[in-house]
DNA sequence: ATAATGTGTTACTAGCGGTAACCCAAGTCT
DNA sequence: AGACTTGGGTTACCGCTAGTAACACATTAT
C-alpha cells in the first residue's frame, strides 16, 4: 500500500504550504491586500504556477491566508467573551481584544476586511450578500451563539440573538475603523463608550435644553 | 469677455458629465463595482480617453457615482431623523429607511461599499482608515452630529457622539448586510431587534437559568 | 533501462487601467 | 481668403495583472 507514501507527501505538501502562507503574510502586510501572485511568489522564492497549484486561484490563496488570522482572532475573543467576570466587563475585554488586535497590526486587519475582488469573469451572478469580509460574518455568528446561550432573552430568542451578534460586531468594526483612521481618543475611552452604547445610554439620555424644532 | 462662452462650455461639458455618469451607472447597476472603463466608455457610445478626461482615473469616476448616491441616500436619512416623533420612533424609521434602500437596490449599495481598490502603483503609504466605504463615514459623521445637537450627553459630548455615531451606522449596515444575504426575518424585525438592542435590551436581560459556568 | 510522478521553470494569453499621439471640425485672428 | 488655436474624438500603445500551457529535471517504481 502507498498509504505512508500518500502521507509523507501530503505532510510535505502541507509543509510547502504553510511555507508558501508565510510568505504570502509577508507580501501582503508589506504591500497591502493588493499583492500580486508575483510578488508573492517572489517572496516564496519560487515562481507563479506553484502557487496556483497549491491554492486554485487567488481567492483560494486569500482565503487560507484569511481563514488562519481569522482564527486566530476569533480564538482570542472567545477568551475575552467567556472569561468569569460580569457582562459589562466581559463586553469591554472583548471589545478591547478586538481594538488591541487591529491597532497591533492594521494591514492584516486591513486585508482581512478587503478580501478578494478577484473573479475576473462574469460575475453575474452577483451574489449580494457573499461579498463582505467573512471574519465579519464569522465574528456575529459567534457572537449571536454565545448571546443565545447565555442570555434569557424570551421567545424567538436566536432570531434576536443572531441580529444582535451581527448587529454588535458591525458596531465595534465601523467605530474600530474610524478610531483607527482619526485615533480621536483612547483605546479605553473608546470602550467605554461603546459600553455604554450597548448597555442604553442613548435612550435614557435627556433632550438637549433649547433644542431645535420643538 | 468670455464668461458666457465660458458658462456654455461648462454647461456643455456638465451634460456630458451627467450622460457619462448615468451610463457609467447602467453598468455598474448590471456589472458589478468590478466593471472596467471600457464597458462604462462602450454604453456610454464613446471611448476611453473620454471618460478619463472628465474624472481623471477610475476611482474620480466613482467617486463622481458613489457621491449621486450617497447624498441621495442621506437626504432621505436626514428626513427620517429629522422627523416630528420621538426619539424611538425616529431612530426605528431612520433605520427602515436605511434598509428599504438597500433592499430596493442591492447592486447599488453593494457598489458604495465597495469603492475603489483603485490606484495600481505603488500604494505604500497604506493610510488605515481612509479605505473604508465614504458613505459609511459620512453617514457616521452626519448621525454623529445630529446626537449631539439633540442629545444632553454631559461632558466630552462630542466624542461621546461621534463614537456613537459611527458605531450606530456600522451596527445598522453590518447587520443589514448580514439580513439582505439571509433573509432571516422581515425587515420591520430586524427594525424593531435592533432598537430594541440600542435600548439596552442587551444590558437588561437576565441570565439564563442553568447556565455554562456559573 | 524505462516509464511514471511530482516539482519547477519559461513563455505565453487575455484583459485591465491609463496615456501619447494623432485627427478633425469649428471658430478666430490677420 | 488663409493660417491657427481649441475642444471633442479616436487609434494604438505601455506596463501591469491573473491565470495557463508546455516543457525540463529529478526521483522513484517497475
Amino acid at each position: 500500500m502507498d498509504t505512508t507514501q500518500r502521507t509523507e507527501q501530503q505532510r510535505s505538501a502541507d509543509r510547502r504550504r504553510r511555507e508558501l502562507l508565510e510568505a504570502a503574510d509577508r507580501v501582503v502586510l508589506r504591500d497591502g491586500p493588493q499583492a500580486s501572485m508575483n510578488a508573492i511568489a517572489a517572496e516564496a522564492g519560487i515562481t507563479k504556477p506553484i502557487l496556483y497549484r497549491h491554492f486554485g486561484d487567488k481567492s483560494g490563496l486569500y482565503a487560507a491566508l484569511a481563514k488562519r488570522h481569522t482564527d486566530a482572532l476569533l480564538n482570542s475573543l472567545r477568551a475575552a467573551l467567556d472569561a468569569p467576570a460580569d457582562r459589562r466587563e466581559r463586553v469591554e475585554a472583548t471589545l478591547d481584544t478586538y481594538l488591541a488586535a487591529i491597532e497591533a497590526r492594521p494591514q492584516v486587519y486591513r486585508f482581512l476586511m478587503h478580501p478578494a475582488d478577484g473573479s475576473t469573469g462574469a460575475d453575474q451572478g452577483f451574489d449580494v450578500g457573499k461579498h463582505s469580509a467573512p471574519l465579519l460574518r464569522r465574528m456575529g455568528e459567534e457572537l449571536a451563539q454565545v448571546i443565545e446561550d447565555r442570555l434569557d432573552l424570551g421567545p424567538s430568542s436566536q432570531q434576536l440573538a443572531r441580529v444582535w451578534g451581527h448587529g454588535i460586531v458591525g458596531m465595534m468594526h465601523a467605530a474600530g475603523d474610524w478610531w483607527l483612521g482619526e485615533r480621536p481618543c483612547s483605546r479605553d475611552e473608546l470602550v467605554k463608550s461603546l459600553a455604554d452604547l450597548l448597555w442604553g445610554r442613548l435612550a435614557a439620555a435627556g433632550d438637549k435644553v433649547g433644542g431645535p424644532g420643538f
